[in-house]
This record gives structure tokens, sequence and C-alpha cells, in this order.
RNA sequence: GGCCCGGUAGUUCAGUCGGUUAGAAUGCUAGCCUGUCACGCUAGAGGUCGAGGGUUCGAGUCCCUUCCGGGUCGCCA
């Protein structure tokens, strides 16, 4: 018995062929003298018919069929009758009058229904994941996800790109996300890591003269997990020699169309918008705008900054701002419980509090009236274009903490109001800009770097590397799609100096450097050309790609939220031996 | 590490003010049924109410602790 081929594939232009299928038994309907089969396999479902009075004993045999169990039939197909014809299924106008039936395996009733409209919880999903994959839903996010990688190959491998892998048990870096570590045997005491990023070997790899890599890299990172957030991801990860930052945006979105017109038949338009860090954030209060829709933030500073609200006015006065968006005719829309817990949620942004200013006819409700004069509530309201109806939320703070609470604000209410929703199918694609270079840290009491160390600095801000380091931008883009960072990359510093410059000015000793990045240094110093690269987040991009909400449905095996797999049950406790061998003791 | 939500039959859920033997749908098992397509009809089996402790005459329900899952802040160069 030979398989003829998928079930779906089969059409009217069949008819009387006699074909072998298999597959699992999605469903069966045993009416008495007729017995129908629902088989599925990858390409969909075809209805096998077994007829009593044709074969007994065939429709004997076949009434042992039960669910999930994975047959071979043989049979000739049909056309259905005109009222038979199934409008919903691909295969509905044909079936297979079945004369051979071998049972391949049997099955025990499945734990959760192999069912798109099942609604299982994901825990048990998880946990029989083999039986959840079976779903023509992750069977497509799963295809989806192959041809997005065939496409991202394609592309690269028809512009010069080479697929080159880099180890991955590598060197622990101590800056940026935790690593994960593996032990040495053969050195005891000493331990590998896996790799946050391929970046330090892409970039040998250009030292090397390869000019052009990519790779569908495996990355590791020890930090807790979200949404869109795995221990371990895949990255398209990319490096270029003699280039700047032109040249590798508009090799990308060259990437990024080329996709999106294979998966989507998307044209997307080029070049992709631009927008520096410094705009993003005013604008839009995030690093990674959704500018999907408008509600944009209103920098009132200058009017609070003469008002009589002491938290407005003390604001400004220490060097921080004032700054609204504006909800338009939300103001019937939001009962005064849920002001109150957007102010809950602006406190998880670090936000004191948040006024708010509903505006009317001729008279407005706000939380902050009394200590307004009248003219200076209608400044704020002509400022923020206010008509009434509409609803003014206000933040009074640091400018960091205006931006990340008000820039989250802004994304709460579009939720709440229906925007994102009405916006989802749209795909707003951008770069954004100019990031600082560094931030200072205020655990470590240091300059961290906002992208990573080897990022260069904006030519035009060089001078500022000694008197105001936080000033200097650097060369470093990320591609935003609708409100997601998909990918960022940098032009790298390529010269030793700079590299050690950058060092210091992270208050790593000579020592340090010489000890974390040593190789990298020593790499640099025979010849090194201009480069630099991006990486995209593989999973958010599926995950975009195909409408869902979480990376862990375009994952075949992911982890949940305390990083174990609810399937295999990793991670586990190891054997004492395997302990000794490698010289590990648990502790208490 | 903090905060929020959830955990009752294989699955999805209901369970009122703390009160009789914890229900429904679906799935499962059996019987009937010759054109169904989430077939239909009849019957049946199926429960550590996540776990432990407490309050009470009595706890799925109230309290405490804990485990598990999700979201989120911190974290994620």
């Amino acid at each position: 018995m030979k398989r003829t081929a998928y079930c779906a594939t089969f059409t009217e232009n069949d008819i009387g062929r006699r074909v072998t299928v298999m597959g699992w038994v999605q469903k069966y309907r045993n009416l008495g003298g007729v017995l129908f089969v629902d088989l599925r396999d990858r390409s969909g479902i075809l209805q096998l018919t077994f007829h009593s009075e044709r074969n007994t004993e065939l429709f004997e045999k076949a009434s042992q069929i039960r669910n999930e169990y994975v047959i071979a039939a043989t049979g000739v197909i049909a056309a259905r009758g005109p009222k038979d014809i199934n409008k919903n299924m691909v295969t509905g106008k044909i079936e297979v009058l079945c004369d051979e039936l071998r049972i391949l395996s049997k099955s025990e009733t499945p734990p959760i229904y192999v069912d798109d409209r099942a609604n299982t919880n994901e825990a048990a999903r998880l946990k029989y994941r083999y039986l959840d994959l079976r779903r023509p839903e992750m069977q497509q996010a799963l295809y989806m996800r192959h041809r997005i990688v065939q496409s991202a190959r394609e592309f690269l491998n028809q512009n010069d790109f080479l697929e080159i892998e880099t180890p991955i048990l590598t060197k622990s870096t101590p800056e940026g996300a935790r690593d994960y570590l593996v032990p040495s045997r053969v050195n005891p005491g000493t331990y590998y890591a896996l790799p946050q990023s391929p970046q330090i070997y892409k970039q040998l790899l250009m030292v090397s003269g390869f000019d052009r890599y990519y790779q569908i890299a495996r990355c590791f990172r020890d930090e807790d997990l979200r949404a869109d957030r795995q221990p371990e991801f895949t990255q398209i990860d990319i490096e270029m020699s003699f280039v700047n930052t032109e040249d590798i945006m508009e090799v990308n979105e060259r990437l990024i169309a080329k996709i999106f017109k294979d998966i989507l038949n998307i044209e997307i338009p080029r070049p992709l918008p631009r927008m520096t860090y410094q705009e993003a954030m005013e604008r839009f209060g995030s690093d990674k705008p959704n500018i999907g829709f408008g509600m944009e933030l209103v920098n009132v500073s200058d009017i609070a900054a003469a008002c009589d609200f002491k938290v407005f006015r003390s604001a400004v006065e220490n060097g921080g701002s004032v700054r609204l968006i504006n909800a338009k005719g939300c103001a019937d829309k939001y009962s005064r419980k849920e002001i109150d817990a957007l102010g809950e949620f602006v406190k998880t942004f670090n936000a004191k509090g948040l006024a708010w200013l509903a505006v009317g006819e001729d008279q407005h409700k706000s939380s902050f009236a009394k200590f307004l004069k009248p003219e200076e509530t209608d400044a704020f309201i002509r400022k923020a274009q206010g008509e009434p109806g509409d609803l003014l939320f206000f933040i009074a703070d640091s400018d960091n903490t205006v931006f990340d609470a008000l820039g989250n604000l802004r994304l709460e209410v579009a939720r709440k109001i229906g925007i994102l929703e009405d916006i989802k199918d749209r795909f707003n694609l951008l770069w954004v800009t100019e990031f600082p270079l560094l931030e200072y840290d205020e655990e470590e009491k240091r300059y961290v770097a906002k992208h990573h160390p080897f990022t260069s600095p904006m030519d035009e801000d060089l001078h500022l590397l000694d008197t105001d380091p936080l000033k200097v931008r650097a060369k470093a883009y990320d591609l935003v799609l609708n409100g997601t960072e998909l990918g960022g990359g940098s032009i790298r510093i390529h010269r030793t100096e700079m590299q050690n410059k950058m060092f210091e000015l992270l208050g790593f000793s000579q020592e340090e450097a010489e000890n974390r990045f040593g190789f990298l240094l020593e790499a640099f110093k025979y010849g090194t050309p201009p480069h630099g690269g991006i990486a995209f987040g593989l999973d958010r991009l599926v995950m975009l790609l195909t409408g869902r909400k979480s990376i862990r449905d375009v994952i075949a095996f992911p982890k949940v939220q305390n990083a174990s797999c609810l399937m295999s049950g990793a991670p586990s406790k190891v054997d004492q031996k395997q302990l000794d061998e490698l010289k590990i003791r648990n502790v208490e």
C-alpha cells in the first residue's frame, strides 16, 4: 500500500481514480449502514465512506475506527450527490468509496481536542504539544514560519550573503542579558555560555573578509519570559562590510518587502518612513511607536510652568515636563472608576499620578480645575486641540517617566476604545534612528550601552563623548512594525582606539576589557573593514505576519513563563554521577 | 522579586448567602440508526473541587500558606 497523494489535493478531476490515502481520523460518523470518516493529514480533510451492504466485513473493520487512529484506505474517488456536497470543505464535492482499510495505529482517547474550535487551556495544549500541533491552525503557523525563512534565505542568497554557522558553546560576556551557562567537563570550574546573539562572531567574520553574512541563528537569554519573549529564540542575523547606515537599511527594506510580498502579497512602500529616536519619544512616548493612529503626545510644559498647580509647575521646575494625550470623544466613555484604574496603570511606569480633564461645552470637569485659572485650563485645551467630549490625560514628571507612562497610556486607551483592533490588519513599518549611544544605569552607577558596546557613535557627536556622553547619538536603527520592535542593528566600531574609548566610557578597566573581549580587540588590530548589520526577531515577525498574539503560537515547542517545558519537564534534576563528572555540587 | 487574573469530570465551563447525593455541554463506553459532515436517538461510566492547614455543627464557597498556568512591572547590551 503506497500513498497516492495528500488528502486535500484531490479534486473533481480525480473522480473515478483509484487512490490510497493515509492520515489521522478527525471524526467518524456511523449511521448504521453507512460510515463516514473525515481523514486528516497536513493538507486538510477528505471524506471516506464505507457501506455495510457493499462489504460487510470491511464495514465491521471500519466500525473499529476511533478519533486520531492512523489509517490507510484505498478506494475510488467518487462525486457526491448534489444534496451531499459540503461547501465548507475544500474536498466537499468528492469522497472515497473505500474497498480496503488498514488500521496503522490506534489511539487512546486524546486528552485534548484536535480541533481549532476547541479553545483548550494553553497549559494542556503545551503538555500534549504533539497533539496540539495536529490542529490546522498550528500546522498553518509552522508552515508560514517555514515559508518566511525560505523567503529570507532566497533573498539573502541572491544578494551574495553567505550563510555561516557560529558556535553555540561560546564565551560568557557579562554585558547585557544573563547568560545560560554550560559547565566544561574537561576544564572543571569553567563554563561556556550559550550565545545571546552571534554578535562578536559575525563581526569576526567581517574581519575575515566574508563581506556579507547571514544566519538563521538561535539565541539564548536567561531573562524572564513574556508573550513575545522566550529564553531561546531565533534571529535572522545579518552583517555586511564596507557599508554605511543607508546601505544596510536599503538592503533590509528590500528583504522585508520581499517577505511581505511573498507571504501576504502586500507591497511595502519603499523607502520606509524614518523617525529619529528623539521624535519618536516626543510624539509617541516610545522608541517603538505604533504610528497607525494619532493621539500623539502634546508638550504643555510652557503653560504648566506658569500655572498655580504645584504638581505641574514643580515638574517643569525640576527639569521635567508636563505632557498630555487627547482621547478624542472619550469623556463619556470613561467612568471615574475607570479613570482611577488608568491612574494605577500609569503608576506601574513610575508616574506619580494621572491628571485628567474632560472637555465640556462651556464647563469642564477635571481632577485639578480648582488649582487653575479658567484661562489656564482653556490654554491646555487649546494646545491639545480639545473639543467638547474629549478627555485629556496629563502626566507631570521627568521626561523619561512622562514618555514611558503617556506612551503606554496611549496604547492602553487605544486598546480600550478598539483602535488597535481596527488597525491590526494594516502593517505600519518604520525605522527609528539615531538612538542614544548610552544610558545611565542607576543601580550600577555607570553608563551602559543602549544597543551594545560595539555600536559606533555618530560622527557629528564624537566631540560630546567626553563632555556629555548621554547626548551622543549612535549609528543604530530599529525596524518597528505596529508598535513591536522587529529588529535592530548598527554600524559597528571598527577601530581599536574607538572600541577602547567605548569600554572606558562603560567603566571597564583595561584589564576587564581585555579579559572579556580581548580576542575581538586583538582581531581589530589586523585590518578591519567598516561594517555593520542587523538582526530580526524571526518569532515576532512570524507572529505578526500570521496574526498570532504570542510567539508561543509560532514555535513548535515553546517554554512557559518559568522557562520550563510542560511536555518534556525540562529543566530537570540530573544524576549525581553527571554532576560528579562536572565537579559541580548543588548548594541549598 | 512586586502586582493582577485564573485553577471544579478527559476538555470547556456553571455552582446563588457556607447547607441534601457537586451539575451542564462536549468527549468516552454500549445499543439503535443507509448520506452524514461538530450526524441523530437512548442508556451508562467518569470528580484528590490544584495541595496543605485553619474557622465552622457543616467549606467547592470564608481565612492563611503553598504549588501550577497566564498577563504585567523590574529585567531583556
